[in-house]
DNA sequence: CAGTGGTCTAGACCACTGG
DNA sequence: CAGTGGTCTAGACCACTGG
């Protein structure tokens, strides 16, 4: 691919694409060629090659390193969920520690409302209690594709690391979360699991995670106890 | 002012530094000099000034209008909650009007845990009932410092419009928002306005706002019905 | 030591703004 | 028309990395 001089579109932006569908596709990996060897290759200045890295460094998509050279960026997605805190973080700063059960890991029909939001007939469900100072205060479930369930079944889920294990181990690229948060009461279920009373207040939060391509990777749905949980979210005018 | 050339922190980053502190300051409130004037202010090159001015552009700081000049960005606080939508959106986005009512505004004697979050003795008291399509849905109490809430209280907020105020009317420069979502019981109180039961679920919502300097501007605490409201949140790996 | 990204200069041409 | 920010070039020196 090269550059289109006739083009209105500036240089730095068509650069700045070429070198994004590059990493997404998979072409660049890690390190990427130097300044002055991308300089060569699309024929334009140090300063243009460095705007359009500069973009993506911006947007999280590269990392320099000084007299070592230019990266694409590992991230993982708690860091990109950025404001929001994971719930081992949240059992963190209530001075507790944080723990986590399986107590389902299974295929299953797929229907209703979760058929709406997942596009799926078969997922596989893992259902973790999370626990504070081994006191129960939240159930999550969690839905994947069954492939991709599948692989996670082979690890131990007695842990927090559902979404290192995605990054990490299964190399998948999430791209984008939405998340949801609300009230309800308990069911008879949740109040077993959770030691509390039918009907109880609970906070229920949902989240949808999507990869690059818009594919859907996982949903989740967890039930807290409205007396032991709640969502912390900072907001800072300066987003450095 | 001027820049130190012997120093090494890079001039592009004191230059930064010095705009910033003219901006904060209220040296410049609308348009700064032009690139080509600071230049000479300041004797170095184009693209020095340029990446200082790139660096608050990027913090938001700064906006360029190309043709024009470079002036201070002027931004609301809904602009920069950023990923968290506001009540008047999500009930916009249920498909529903948004509506409020003033139901009280009066100083009050502060304590127990709201004085301990807002520092404050005394405060300046407004609740309003939030409707969606005339149902009430909710209860947003707000606590001011006793000056900002008197001059609050001389405009009409039987209305969405509490940031919109704070910002432009009163100039108030808001600069961090920490957020608290949690789950609760209504009170018999709550139950009366909402048209609910006593000890339905409902979702509770804090935030406290401070300002540039750190100093304390406002703390909210709203009270929605758990079968009505819930919050969306956004999150997506491109920053842009 | 060669190679890297970080900083900085001097100069040029462009499209757009608004009197 | 002069003035503005946007784009782009060519070239220089720096500190740091790692063989």
């Amino acid at each position: 691919m090269s550059l289109d001089y006739t083009n209105s579109i500036p240089l730095h932006v068509q650069l700045k694409k070429i070198l994004e569908q590059q990493i997404y596709n998979g072409y660049y990996t890690e390190k990427l060629p130097s300044e002055r060897e991308l300089m060569d290759e699309y024929y334009v200045s140090r300063s243009t090659v460095r705007q359009s890295i500069e973009q993506l460094v911006r947007e999280r998509v590269l990392e320099r390193k000084p007299g070592k050279g230019t990266f694409v960026a590992i991230r993982t997605i708690n860091d990109w969920l950025g404001s929001l805190h994971s719930t081992s973080e949240n059992i963190e700063k209530m001075g507790m520690a944080p723990g986590a059960k399986l107590v389902a890991s299974q295929e299953i029909e797929v229907f209703g409302r979760l058929k709406d939001v997942t596009g799926l007939d078969k997922a596989h469900h893992f259902k973790r209690v999370r626990y504070a100072d081994d006191i129960p205060m939240g159930i999550e479930r969690h839905y994947y594709p069954v492939g991709l369930g599948k692989k996670l079944s082979q690890y131990n889920l007695d842990q927090e690391a559902f979404y290192e294990l995605l990054e990490k181990e299964l190399k998948v690229k999430t791209f984008q979360a939405e998340q949801e948060i609300k009230a309800g009461a308990a069911t008879r279920n949740d109040a077993k699991l959770l030691h509390i009373l039918e009907g109880a207040s609970i906070i229920i939060a949902e989240r949808k995670i999507t990869d690059i391509h818009g594919d859907f990777v996982e949903f989740e749905r967890a039930h807290y106890r409205a007396d032991m949980y709640s969502f912390k979210i900072t907001l800072s005018r300066n987003s450095k």
